[in-house]
DNA sequence: CAACAACTTTACGTTAACGTAAACTTCCCC
DNA sequence: GGGGAAGTTTACGTTAACGTAAAGTTGTTG
């Protein structure tokens, strides 16, 4: 019953409408280890799963090493305590950051709002003149 | 009872914990256009306004050239209908992203609170050990 | 077996967003 | 009037995140 699912580079590719190259190049940075059949890169779920969260960093205009650095820190080490207090630290100081994008998403939402409604008064000018 | 307020670019570096080649840069691509008191550029509110959108995109992961478009956006133009129709599809665009950027930010949050809980069952278990 | 599709490595090129250094002017202060 | 402090221009350097090209290897398919 194992599902021993697995993708090549270019089905990956695909998904998530990127280059091969850029795959390889997350893994060169070392953010993916996929296995090998021969020369054949190989990627199980788990590859998969880290893309996806690489690319919704990518989204929040996270650097691949801030990338790297949360997908390390969602990840259940052998850590001892000062190690987990640092992370506790990091994941602290993450959300202070999110919250901080939460704010600057509102009000900017907000400005659209208000754009589109001069846009409308405009686009109705035009038409009643 | 005009309030003639205005900066120096030093006033604004500190203010937004930028360099001033980072403003100078920003005058190079056209985001601000300060006046000059001689060679010395005199920056207005409006100008510093600017600014503050300029960070803000950056918090949110824009390029700068998205930023400016963004700041375009906001000025009442005098704008014909073309312009005002294509005007309102940026506008959606915009807000798509942004909504796509808030459930990143949603997953993301509710990631975080799981690795904390993690990381502080880690630290009970050593304390508990 | 030839041809193609998808994979591989190697390596140089490109763009955005500044950093950094040098050399110069202006203004203020003791 | 000789420093500083803050401003200026010019110009080359740097980093991240890939793009792009070349040249080779594998699998399969008519």
């Amino acid at each position: 019953m194992s599902k021993k699912q697995t993708y090549s580079i270019g089905e990956l590719a695909r998904e998530f409408d990127v280059t091969t190259r850029t795959i390889r190049f997350y893994e060169d940075q070392g953010l993916v280890s996929p296995e090998r059949r021969g020369q054949t890169r190989v990627y199980t779920p788990a590859d998969r799963v880290t893309l996806k969260l690489i690319l919704r960093g990518k989204r929040l205009g996270f650097s691949l090493a801030e990338s790297k650095e949360l997908i390390r820190m969602y990840q259940p080490q052998g850590d001892n305590r000062s190690q987990l207090l640092a992370l506790q630290e990091k994941i602290h100081q993450r959300r202070a950051q999110l919250e901080q994008q939460l704010r600057d998403i509102q009000v900017m939402q907000q400005e659209l709002d208000d754009a589109e409604q001069r846009c409308l008064d405009a686009l109705h000018d035009l038409e009643t003149q």
